[in-house]
DNA sequence: CCTATAAAAGATAATTTTATCCTTTATAGA
DNA sequence: TCTATAAAGGATAAAATTATCTTTTATAGG
């Protein structure tokens, strides 16, 4: 339903966002480590975001990633957009080109639910939510690092 | 969220079934044809469906493909299963390998909920009724053929 | 203005998923 | 037993997604 490059890019800006308070910039290898994702392929994600200004960047010595107070008020449904755009939340759940109420495909209503309590969770969860559940460790944006 | 494979199986598994009652057996180019998949990829997805007894196959002459009684019974779910497997259902919505109520992800919760609620549906739903469904006029496995 | 740093951009590679084709096996009927 | 039919199985191929690497552009500070 989501592809890996929109979940690393929920993360990465989570974490971004997660360090709003201080006045430092992140660069890509500090995001991709800190959010288990392969660096490079972060680094074209944080470009599609700073693109549809999810984030801000700045090129150069002492730049980096930072996110801006209003940047922390948008929902998180708008880097599901940025990314992946907005087809999944229109899409039929059995894959037909064409399903709607007129003609709705056998399972059309229970993915409708489905995909609608989805839709809306991304809708009305902010960026700036989300980072404080990490700052306040009731949620993690990484995985455990087992020590062995 | 769920394959491509995976929702050609179940519009297939439907049509066959919606074709129950007459005694005949439905070869892979009707199977395609009808649900508007590819036909060689159809066929490796039906053998599939066959070797989990989601529907049964008969080789040769007046072969091809029908559903038996009990299997009109089995949940949707026995086809998502055969196909992608239950893991989509464990899955962490922002992709993290360990994501639980003990560490979970900023979207845990809302995520949980959307995953559990297509889960149930596809558990409480079975072959049988969909093709009801179907055969009844009020769905559809195929896609508008517009006339031009 | 020069240098070092970091993102942007562009090209390419690896992996996974989707899709096709060819050969083998099973079976019904003549 | 022979032939025709249809699924099963195996080997590839194409497409999409994920991932990496190299070059270019912007910028801060000396």
């Amino acid at each position: 339903m989501i592809s890996k490059a929109c979940k690393y890019g929920i993360r990465a800006t989570i974490f971004v966002a997660s360090r709003a308070e201080e006045d430092i910039k992140l660069n890509v290898k500090q995001i991709a480590k800190e959010v288990d994702a392969p660096e490079a392929f972060t680094a074209k994600i944080l470009q599609v975001l700073n693109k549809h200004r999810i984030i801000t960047s700045l090129k150069g010595p002492y730049g980096g990633f930072y996110i801006e107070q209003f940047q922390l008020d948008q929902p998180v449904i708008n880097i599901v957009n940025a990314i992946d755009g907005m087809s999944v939340f229109r899409e039929c759940g059995l894959g037909l080109k064409q399903c709607s109420e007129k003609h709705p495909c056998p399972m059309h209503d229970q993915y409708k639910i489905t995909r609608d309590t989805l839709l809306n969770a991304f809708q009305q969860t902010t960026i700036g939510q989300l980072a404080h559940g990490v700052n306040s460790g009731t949620s993690f944006i990484n995985n455990l690092k087992l020590e062995f």
